[in-house]
DNA sequence: TTCAGGAATATAGCATAACTACATTCTGGC
DNA sequence: GCCAGAATGTAGTTATGCTATATTCCTGAA
């Protein structure tokens, strides 16, 4: 986030700069891809400043010095996409929709790079590989998710069922036991089912473990969660964007468990179809 | 490009190293992003081995040194452009799996971006459009992109089933009528029974659009193919990409239908559960 | 104009990091 | 068991990053 922006904040700032450390923006700012194999000397020497002149400049934006710094700059030098989400509208043509919806898939995956906490994931993998048997609880377009996760989790050798609908999650909800896990996929985690039925399996004896908003209702009645952010309008629609997220999220935790488990090539799961391989 | 697969690399040339080496390469592997922050002396430490060593490690790798090789390091951590796919493995943090799962995701989307023919998903959009009611056929881990069409399409106001198991297909396939249209999912298009429902419902008078390789058996077989490039080792393995490609293609079909059909926001599907709004 | 007072910048020194030459240990073949 | 040759570690050198302190430069009021 910071990272990316680096040079344009520093272009940015040089205005609020005194002489010396102007001189030392300008050259980094314009050859940025010379100074990170710069040692601080070559850097002060090239600039005519003295070598704290640097650090005070490497400190300014909130760096601990100069490595701190050159490593920053190193990576904001390699291209990356911005977080903004593109709207697609009606007077969008085919070749816009396929771009914007690339690119804000490619958005939603970098902020979710930058924002799980993968402790959070590892625990939520720790809790689903002791689980005798996991209950996945999705509703709406998230359902698709319960249903990719059942068929992975299977793949696993894992006990789980995909529990869908109203009716069904009450049933195995009221009826969870311990030893049992809830896995339970919601956008916002604001569904006053999704917290009822998260309740419920908990007074059961059941561990439940979410893949939702951080700071949601559903996260405060949950044994674990994985908090990926939602989206700011996820209310009236159903972006492709958290869905992503959540589909990697399951990934995640499939390797994660796979690993566990013993499994050495655990990003690829067995083609269990042997008619599958029945190739032309 | 060498930057970027630097991890890959490492690990790559494990295999090749001698113990001590070894366990630098696997520190290296499963905290890259501690390593871009510690001293030689506190890598050799943490490794068990000495400075020396982490040394050789590098210049192994064509660095000047430890400074060049962190430098390199930590622009590799940064997820951007290349198409690399990590493998991950045994020795990998949990960390490294978020990461990499993040990277290959993002890779695999962009290879989408380059590769993609937009004409390829108008004329698929047209099909369906215009289709009284549409079969979508899937098998293995790519039922659950068949059931994340039907549900998109349905919301859309399409008539249209996932269609899963090798009975069903055959079922439909045998009894497709003109009007209809037969969108089948399929990671290689090389799978003998995808070929043969085709060929069946084309044989029925309906419309064949496959998501699939370009060159396959499958696409010669369909009456309109959106192409999408499958992975090597496919056959093996059921990667995160190809399903996550097939994933857009899905929305990018929904959006340009939904764009045609005069949906003012095509992007946001309404949600429909009004019992889902009930939020807490 | 002059002279504080304070900010901006440079000097000098220190601790530590990276790197190198050489010694030691390990490995595999006879 | 012994001996090349490779692998790894030890100790020492250079230079780097960083800090405490001094100097210079600017600003503004007497």
């Amino acid at each position: 986030m910071t990272a990316a922006s680096l040079l344009q904040r520093i272009l940015q700032e040089r205005e609020d700069m005194r002489p010396a450390e102007r001189r030392v923006a300008d050259f980094v700012g314009s050859a940025p891809s010379k100074v990170i194999h710069m040692s601080m000397a070559r850097l002060s020497e090239t600039c005519s400043v003295s070598d704290p002149t640097i650090m005070r400049f490497c400190r300014r934006f909130g760096f601990d010095g100069y490595q701190d710094f050159k490593l920053h700059l190193a990576q904001s030098l390699v291209p990356s996409a911005p977080f903004v989400y593109e709207q697609i509208g009606p007077q969008d043509s085919i070749d816009n929709i396929v771009r914007k919806t690339c690119r804000n898939s490619l958005n939603a995956i970098q902020r979710l790079a930058e924002d799980l906490d993968p402790a959070q994931v590892a625990e939520g993998a720790r809790l689903l590989q002791a689980a005798s048997w996991t209950g996945i609880y999705a509703t709406g377009i998230s359902e698709v998710n319960a249903l990719d996760a059942e068929h992975k989790f299977q793949r696993l050798g894992m006990r789980c069922q995909a529990l869908l609908g109203r009716q069904v999650q009450w049933m195995h909800a009221e009826s969870a036991r311990p030893g049992e896990v809830a896995l339970i996929f919601s956008q916002s985690g604001h569904t006053k089912q999704t917290v009822e039925v998260a309740v419920a399996a908990r007074a059961g004896g059941a561990r439940v473990v979410s893949v939702a908003a951080g700071d949601s209702p559903l996260a405060q009645v949950s044994d674990a969660v994985i908090a990926v952010l939602p989206y700011d309008r996820t209310e009236l629609m159903t972006p492709l964007a958290s869905r992503l997220n959540h589909h990697l999220v399951t990934n995640m935790l499939v390797t994660a468990i796979a690993i566990a488990s013993g499994s050495q090539f655990p990003d690829q799961l067995p083609a269990l179809d042997s008619w599958q391989t029945d190739k032309i």
